[in-house]
DNA sequence: ACCTGAACACCGTTCAAGT
DNA sequence: ACCTGAACACCGTTCAAGT
């Protein structure tokens, strides 16, 4: 068998010898074997025969089986990114509306998530969300308040696409910081972080933390939101059997 | 140490001297140790010791671990099912506007998730989908058709509301045979069995079958419904904003 | 620095054996 | 009939060792 002799020889050519490990090609084939046959088939073991090394080699690129799991949903969140900047194309302008640009964004989501179809279930699975995902949202809120929505409104959206684009069905923003496990600077430092990452988030936050009964516990009343989408699509079920 | 010789007397004093294995026992304690510790502490080996017996016990009343999950979604059904007939209680006479019956179904499904935040990503992990989900399904058309809605509309109330509270982002209605595995005789079995059982989500496939482009792809396009609930929300939305 | 081999504690599942 | 013990092929992860 002098098979993987020649495919040797053609990476050789190629210019690396033999093509070092890296964080991106780990998570490449990782989601490539999710797609194929689903994300039990996804073990250490699998993807570092994939790859053609042994599985400890991959604690060098990533910090473990959550670690990886957590990559392969920023691998989702930069696909999302993608489609979305194919969708838009290379013309700046936004539409007038900020429904067209939402909906536009909502479907590149989709689409990827067709793609992915063991996506939702992970995301529901892992116990913090991923933080690539407080960038789509970051994206989608600007949009919307550029566009001259309110931000009540647009934290009511947020919940309610979420929902049905990502799977989500728990809280959605509980601080970073919820159980109080920082060092107060670290904290401060990290809501700064946050600030020049996320500014429409935080301006959001700031604005809506007015209302809440209870701000340290989490300023997000995910029942009364979750009554409101379910009221906004009752009525609107009703309206378009009318 | 005697204690466990203690706890044996008081379970022979019950009546049963040692109870017996069950289904249902199984899955109590299976349900318990994933709201307890998540659902990846649910392996066989832990909860055959929680009910101080050998893993390979529980092979005589489930199928294996794939069983066991599959059972854990029908313990989520039947707890959606009794909450939803606590929440209208002992009076027969259902609201005049099948929002309000839909509305109280809906937050009553919601408790039971919130009991059981591993359900929504068991469900999107799962292949199929539970069979005991078609049977909310049914009743929610039912409510809705008997109210004086369209099949069309409450047809789209399901995907739009089924993703909503189950965390759905899948196909709902592929038919049971997609893959034509069945013989002929056993599909048309099924078939008939699935009309009894389902009469109203049998009617709406044979009211919805006549505009699909492909019926037997698929009667199902999710894609259009997708869009739909997308502008349900973003109109609405708008309109909250005005 | 990056990768490996052997080892450890787990996992689901089988099978023949007990009662 | 129901339950068990030993075994098999896997899994994630560690650690000391190689280069």
């Amino acid at each position: 068998m002098t098979a993987h002799e020649t495919t040797r020889a053609g990476a050789k050519r190629a210019g690396a010898a033999r093509q070092p490990l890296s964080r991106e090609r780990v998570l490449g084939t990782a989601a490539a074997i999710a797609d194929a046959d689903g994300l039990d088939a996804v073990t250490m073991r699998r993807v570092a025969s994939e790859l053609g090394v042994e599985a400890m080699s991959l604690y060098h690129h990533l910090p473990g089986k959550g670690g990886l799991l957590d990559g392969l949903l920023d691998v989702v969140v930069a696909e999302i990114d993608e489609a979305v900047a194919t969708a838009f194309g290379p013309h700046d302008a936004a539409p007038d509306d900020w429904r067209d640009v939402v909906r536009t964004r909502c479907l590149a989501a989709r689409s990827v998530m067709l793609r992915h179809p063991w996506a939702p279930a992970l995301i529901g699975s892992r116990t913090s969300i991923p933080p690539g995902v407080y960038g789509l949202y970051e994206e989608v809120l600007g949009a919307m308040v550029r566009g001259g929505c309110s931000y009540r409104v647009a934290h009511k959206a947020l919940h309610a696409l979420g929902s049905m684009v990502l799977g989500f069905t728990q809280e959605l923003f509980r601080p970073a910081d919820a159980g109080g496990r920082l060092e107060p600077d670290r904290a401060e430092a990290e809501l700064a972080a946050m600030a020049e990452a996320l500014p429409y988030t935080t301006a959001m936050v700031a604005s809506e933390i007015h209302d809440a009964a209870d701000p340290t516990l989490g300023w997000c009343d995910s029942q009364t939101e979750f009554e409101f989408t379910l009221d906004l699509l009752l009525n609107g079920l009703a309206r378009a059997d009318g």
